[in-house]
DNA sequence: GACCTGTTCCCTACGTTGTAGAGAGTTTCG
DNA sequence: CGAAACTCTCTACAACGTAGGGAACAGGTC
């Protein structure tokens, strides 16, 4: 917590620091972004400071907090391009693609990002603000809206996973989907059976052939994100009226709408 | 492959195994339903079955393959209740609850679960398979088919995802969500500006009032789970047709509806 | 029977990892 | 000038995945 909002007073005592916690978070995105989550150990990032693993201890209680302000660090920097646009569905979509610009750029993010008990720093709070703002006008009430965000960011975050996930493949490989296809195809034909499997074969086949791929992320970002967005205009765009934008009487649809949470103790909590 | 499948010519000489890889799969799985996939080593899992961690070798080329069958495993074995319902909303939402039951039983999953390339063993194929035919009477094609159950499928992994988050750090921390918002609080008072961040003081308060936390992975895949089949049902349910539910003219929303895939070479790809 | 050969399993070892503990060196306060 | 506070380094530990080199075993062939 100190660590995230920078809150403490410098001691008057002692040699004066070589390092501050902002550069040491920056050597450690730095590294992720570019060799991945997993090089970031603490001797390598100090390596890159000039400094042994030990040192950075003065700063960072461990590595685990070290990550948490990377985390905010990157949250706080992060661009917001979104329009104000009068409709929701622009903004939404909007909020979607600047996250995905940012697992663009840090990719280590998406094997990271914590949900429940974030880092409530600075950026993590910002953001937060920011991205639910995009919900005014919808109608929702608050309960609602921390859920479609949460909604929204969980399905940007797992296109993010997956697309990671594709590329970690494609180099540790060192093939690329066609040669991996290539090299497992004969193998497949020996023990898969058309008759048994003849869905996901031919599922399988059209999806593989549309795709050049057993998966696409772009296109997978894409579909969903048209389904998401449909998804909540469902419980945005209410029963009764239907104008082309936002309508009154959000309540309600199909399999029950987000509950109305009858108090209970609890925390302010911030998303993501 | 030779693993996930099972095929290798057993050997004719030498002394006879005192193991076999159902029986590493096994002990892995129990290792990483017990005490999550990070307790798995090779040492951890020898040691179980009574030998050293380098006589593994011999049965498994490494740690990485050992994981894929695991995966490959339990999918093999996952209990699908889905009800041949004529509906297809409703076997969707059961293929879900079947997807989520399992990562309950096997919480390390969705640490784990592989999207592009998936270890093509008979478990994966035959999970492909049957979740493929939820879609049949639904009108979509191949292409579509498969991108709407990764969709899903996405989904159930993040609520997953989320939920293992939140069991992790509260084993961790060894505090309940309260406690934790009580230990935050306090400081959060002295930095958290309500007048700059309006909506998420509202907001969070809400949603952590109406939660009991900063997240409840129950409300999420609920609410979540609603969100995604609207969103199918706005492409399912097509334009002409369609009583009950949903509007008119689905295509083209703002982020466009499916692509239509222009060949291309490529795999028989099989999903997850 | 004896040998060869392919297997299984163990021992040791290397280079990583996060971080505990002790201590050396540096700066400021009383 | 101490003394206290602080930064940074060194060494060390347990745990990790797995490479390399054997020892013990069992069948096939003489």
């Amino acid at each position: 917590m100190e660590l995230l909002w920078r809150t403490r007073e410098q001691p008057r005592r002692g040699p004066r620091p070589r390092l501050t916690v902002d550069r040491i978070v920056a050597a450690a995105i730095g590294i992720a972004d570019g060799e991945g989550i997993a090089a970031v150990s603490m001797r390598r990032v100090a390596e890159r400071l000039g400094v042994t693993a030990m040192s950075l201890y003065t700063y960072v209680p461990s590595k685990a907090e070290l990550i948490d302000v990377m985390l905010d660090g990157v949250y706080a920097g992060m661009t917001r391009a979104a329009p104000a646009s009068d409709h929701w569905r622009a903004r939404l979509a909007a909020v979607a693609d600047d996250n995905r610009a940012l697992y663009a750029r840090h990719p280590w993010l998406a094997a990271v990002a914590a949900v429940s008990r974030p880092p409530l720093g600075p950026g993590v709070i910002a953001k937060y603000e920011y991205e639910l703002r995009a919900f005014d006008g919808t109608g929702l009430d608050d309960v609602q809206r921390d859920a479609a965000l949460t909604f929204l960011l969980g399905f940007v975050e797992t296109c993010a996973r997956a697309a990671g996930a594709a590329r970690a493949s494609r180099q540790q490989t060192e093939m690329t989907d066609q040669e991996w296809w290539e090299a497992v195809t004969p193998y497949l034909e020996r023990v898969f059976d058309p008759e048994r499997y003849p869905t996901a074969a031919r599922v399988g086949a059209a999806a593989g052939a549309a795709q050049g791929a057993a998966y696409d992320p772009d296109r997978a970002y894409t579909f969903g994100l048209a389904r998401v967005l449909d998804g909540l205009a469902v419980l945005i765009e209410a029963p009764t009226t239907r104008a082309p934008t936002a309508g009154s009487e959000p309540r309600a649809n199909p399999a029950g709408p987000a509950a109305d949470g009858p108090s209970g103790p609890g925390p302010t909590g911030a998303r993501r």
